[in-house]
DNA sequence: CTCGGAAGGG
DNA sequence: CCCTTCCGAG
């Protein structure tokens, strides 16, 4: 791959799409911050930062936070409660501190992509979906497996 | 701030 | 499952 800085134009749909069917499966927080990292709109609140690919920073927690919990619905929703989402995918392997830096975290792409690629086929319990449209061809899953075992 | 355990809800 | 809420420890 030759990516730029900014991963929103580097990946494309099926790399974050949520699954369809709406209004059955709620949001998902990962989902949502790329969301809003996709948005020029948002870039004094969360935007994609310099250095590591994947590495973005909070500017605005208690903003992200309102956001958020205007998305769930969940008024009382505070960066402290959202940090404790974000930390639940540690061991998820989808996100992961960047140390020293405030407010800093990093996407782990291929283990994004990865997950979602086996959510969504495990709904319907085929490799062939009903959406083909939000899923990766197969030989670049199979690329991005090999990229995250050897990474 | 950041981390994870614990309990609980939809 | 995927958070939300609460919280003690570092």
């Amino acid at each position: 791959f030759s990516l730029g800085s900014d991963p929103s134009l580097a990946f494309p749909d099926w790399a974050f799409k949520a699954e369809s069917s709406p209004g059955s499966r709620q949001i998902q927080l990962w989902h949502f911050i790329l969301e809003l990292l996709q948005k020029e709109e948002f870039r004094h609140v969360i935007a994609w930062q310099q250095g590591e690919y994947g590495e973005f920073v909070i500017k605005d927690p208690d903003e992200v936070a309102r956001l958020w919990g205007r998305r769930k619905c969940k008024p009382q929703m505070n960066y402290d409660k959202l940090s404790r989402a974000l930390r639940y995918y540690y061991n998820k392997r989808i996100l992961y501190k960047t140390k020293g830096k405030r407010f800093t975290y990093t996407f782990n792409f291929s283990k994004l992509i990865i997950a979602n690629y086996l959510r969504s086929s495990g709904r319907t319990g085929t490799l062939l979906t009903t959406e083909p449209s939000l899923q990766p061809p197969l030989g670049i899953l199979l690329l991005l497996l090999l990229l995250f075992l050897f990474s």
